[in-house]
DNA sequence: GTTATGTTCAACCATGGGGTTGAATATAGA
DNA sequence: TCTATATTCAACCCCATGGTTGAACATAAC
């Protein structure tokens, strides 16, 4: 229940903190893609690309094969669904936010406001 | 369909690419906690705990409220939601990916995919 | 008022991230 | 073989991050 595969959590979480690479992402989900067909859209180095794309391998979101002299660049998007489990736990919170809503919508008696809904365990989604 | 608030899922992702700020998220969906009792469980300066509670609310996963000299923080997992929601595009490639597995192991032969038959020296891509 | 508690601030340090450039490597093609 | 293409490597720069410490601030308690 505790976060067992805490480094590869960090890894995937830190390669998505840059919209560079999210993008690279996006462009991966559409072909498979060459280094410089990855860095192609973005105006900075090759090395530069290089770097990010080795980030993205480094979690495990980007799989390389080497054909040739080009290497070529795939989605793994497994780390990702790691990470919606780890988000599932959270679910709960906005799902209760919506219950405290709807409750609000619900409510056709003006409860003062001071006087915060009690939080009920609702049914998630 | 693009990113639109590329700049606040920089944040939410950076926020959560440490596991100290992910244990502090944790303990928050217990409980609402001040500063001192989120820290208290890492053996780390106070003031460095305050900087990941920083980052936390700068990512909007944290509000505090000041209550007399203490500050009481709180979960908000309105940004959680954001990031699922930007994964919900990538599920199609594990659902994909499934599938491909699936397809794989029921198109061994080239007969209609209703007869299981026995394998035959598969191809792959 | 004085003291103790909860928290931040400011300065500093070490490390790593994201970028550059120029050279090195490996392969494709003439 | 010679050259062009695809990519990495290494060195460097600048700045953010995560940590420290000691002082400052605000409020609670005596």
């Amino acid at each position: 229940m505790v976060e067992h595969n805490a480094a590869r959590l960090d890894d995937t979480f830190h390669a998505l903190a840059d919209p560079t690479r999210r993008a690279m992402l996006r462009s991966l989900s559409l072909h498979e893609r060459s280094v410089g067909e990855l860095a192609a859209p973005f105006q900075m180095s090759l090395a530069a690309a290089s770097k990010h794309i080795k980030v993205l391998e480094r979690a495990g979101l980007v799989r390389r094969e080497v054909k040739g002299r080009t290497h070529v660049c795939r989605l793994d998007a497994a780390p990702l669904s790691d990470i919606q489990e780890w988000l599932r736990y959270y679910e709960q919170f906005w799902g209760e936010r919506l219950d405290m809503l709807e409750a609000l919508l619900r409510a056709d008696t003006p409860t003062p406001p001071s006087a915060p809904t009690p939080r009920k365990k609702g049914r998630l989604r």
